[in-house]
DNA sequence: GTTAGGG
DNA sequence: CCCTAAC
């Protein structure tokens, strides 16, 4: 099996194949242009910048707060079949020895905490400092929980990176940790319970009203292959979330179950910030851990981009009081070899966020876990006017926007579902990936998915999916807390592209850009691709010269059989006429003469004695 | 990093 | 558009 890494981000990659350049690539530079998109997020992660700004001169924040915030990073196996019907007990019992608790890092952090009061929204400054990265292991967790599917590491973030190699994890959570932590957080906090959340002997299992929550460590080859799915035997996926906690207790609503953990805005914040070329996270603050296989890695996050913990205040009049107690990250897939050093997973977490959010991001509403997609209505008509339903109140990050969208997309779906014969309804909550993007573009309204780019899962839907098949966890969009998309989304059916690595949406060639790929090759001929894209195409960014020449291979073809075989937008025939003369005259002339100018007249010549 | 060609 | 090999 070949084993493939999605990203390069500094990954000793010496003896194992490289990864594909265009994969490589991805990641960080094709969305260079993207942060131009004021979202609703940009918004906000202006606010908490200027906040944060005017906060660091005078520190009058919260304190006692903040020794409660801490971000959590979980990274959940996707293969329950790794875990089923296996003690952990017995997985664990040899795998105490990779912890290296690393309280070195003295890393201080500052975390944001945003609340909307009385339609002014404030961010509360709440730093948190120390947050430790000590990936290591704590003791093994021998408590199990009823849903061994949810077994899951805990790795304490931070220096500590040798041994991981070897290790065999299993299954990892990463955890941020706040300052008053020394031990491992455990990914959900039990409803009101955060006495229980500091307890370390409580932190092996969480069991909550909603789910029971087996966390533990597995070490060892024998875990790693005996158990390992049969499906992916050279992978490792694990469902990673990354989201920020809080001790305190907060929403109980069903849709947030696992979600419960309050905010630090700061971490998106920075990470946004990222986008812009300012990395502070070069100084490591986010916490990874990885789960690390015989061939590779898969990490990703737990679904959507949900805001959890949506506190309300009681009301009066007509305002609404709200406060986000945390966003989370969407769907990340990652792979790293187990060759990577824990730095460069580190780096992999963090291209990979990056590249998510430097797409730009979107606020969904939701509203007893349906998404409200009418923005024109009231938050009184929407069912926002008491306070208990603002305990369902949610919102999501959604992915945004790709780089120089055709058209802009609407906020919502409906659109996009309004091009289809079925129900607006219906289509709405399928996949978006579902929808092919050819479809849609050919369709003649060239609207490109910018969801597609970015899919997300919301959490539900993400567990839900990896149990019939872990293999099913398909990068879709799945409105979150709609569980008749899980119909929909055909489990059985093992997406080729999963991880980071999408393909890159369709772009057609324009005419004009065909006539403009068309001249260039006159002149150049057809081997300088890398010519004809400076040449004219260089501020395309995402047309590359492998584009250009793919699509004068194309173009070729198209011009060689009959219009009637042709499809797509049609090209016109002066031009593919002008394809086959270059294509001649360049066939037979190479590329050795430099004479362009010559060339081309001599091209110019023989095409219209071919013509 | 580019180019060429198969998929 | 992706992937790989070759340079």
């Amino acid at each position: 099996m070949v084993v493939k890494r999605r990203l390069n981000c500094g990954f000793d990659f010496s003896g194992v194949p490289k990864a594909p350049r265009s994969t490589r690539r991805k990641v960080s530079s094709e969305r260079d242009d993207v942060d131009s998109q004021l979202t609703a997020f940009d918004l906000l992660a202006s606010l908490a910048g200027k906040l944060l700004e005017e906060s660091e001169s005078s520190s009058t924040s919260t304190y006692g707060d903040s020794q409660e915030d801490h971000l959590v990073v979980k990274i959940k196996q996707e293969h329950e079949l790794v875990y089923n019907d296996k003690p952990c007990k017995s997985e664990l019992s040899h795998q105490g020895n990779l912890s290296s608790k690393s309280p070195s890092d003295n890393t201080s952090e500052t975390c944001l905490q945003v609340s909307s009061l009385e339609n002014d929204c404030v961010l509360e400054q709440t730093p948190v400092s120390d947050c430790k990265m000590a990936l290591g292991l704590k003791q093994p967790l021998l408590g199990c929980g009823n849903k061994k599917e949810d077994c899951a590491v805990l790795v304490e973030q931070g220096e500590a990176t040798n041994g991981l190699e070897d290790g065999g994890l299993i299954a990892d959570t990463f955890s941020l940790k706040g300052p008053s932590h020394e031990s491992v957080h455990l990914d959900g906090v039990p409803n009101g319970s955060l006495e229980g959340y500091r307890n370390h002997s409580k932190l092996a299992c969480r069991d909550d009203d909603d789910e029971n929550y087996c966390t533990y460590y597995k070490f060892g080859d024998k875990c790693n292959k005996s158990y390992r799915p049969m499906t992916r035997v050279g992978y490792r996926r694990i469902k990673k979330s990354m989201m920020t906690k809080h001790g305190r207790a907060v929403s109980r609503s069903k849709c947030f179950e696992d979600t419960r953990t309050d905010g630090c805005l700061k971490s998106l914040y920075r990470k946004r910030k990222l986008c812009y070329g300012y990395n502070p996270w070069k100084h490591e603050t986010v916490h990874r851990k990885r789960r690390l296989s015989d061939k590779g890695l898969v990490v990703t996050s737990d679904g959507g981009l949900s805001s959890e913990s949506v506190t309300n205040s009681p009301q009066k009049g007509e305002s609404v009081k709200l406060s986000i107690k945390s966003f989370r990250i969407p769907e990340l897939f990652i792979e790293v070899p187990e060759t990577a050093t824990v730095g460069s997973l580190k780096r992999t977490v963090m291209e990979a966020v990056t590249a998510l959010l430097g797409d730009g991001i979107r606020i969904g509403v939701l509203v007893q876990g349906k998404k409200v997609r009418d923005d024109t209505n009231t938050l009184s008509q929407t069912g926002l006017s008491c306070r208990e339903n603002l305990d369902n109140l949610g919102f999501t990050l959604e992915p945004g926007s790709s780089e120089n969208p055709v058209l802009s997309l609407p906020t919502d779906s409906t659109n996009l579902s309004e091009r289809s014969s079925a129900s607006p309804e219906l289509n709405s909550r399928i996949p978006l990936s579902l929808l092919h993007a050819d479809h849609m573009i050919n369709s003649g309204t060239c609207v490109e998915s910018k969801q597609e780019l970015v899919p997300y899962q919301s959490d539900i839907t993400a567990d839900e999916q990896q149990q019939p098949s872990p293999d099913s966890r398909a990068i879709v969009p799945v409105p979150p807390l709609e569980p008749e998309a899980l119909a929909i989304v055909p489990l059985n059916e093992k997406p080729k592209r999963t991880e980071l690595s999408q393909r890159r949406t369709r772009r057609p060639f324009s005419v004009s850009e065909v006539e403009a790929l068309v001249h260039a090759v006159e002149e150049l001929g057809t081997g300088r691709w890398r010519d004809v894209k400076l040449r004219s195409f260089d501020d395309a960014s995402h047309r590359t010269y492998v584009d250009l020449k793919d699509k004068w291979k194309t173009l070729v073809h198209t011009a060689s059989i009959s219009p009637q075989q042709r499809r797509g937008q049609p090209v016109p025939q002066e031009l593919l006429d002008r394809v086959l003369a270059a294509h001649r005259y360049w066939s037979q002339h190479q590329v050795k003469q430099n004479g362009k100018h010559q060339a081309a007249a001599m091209m110019v010549v023989e095409s219209g004695l071919s013509m």
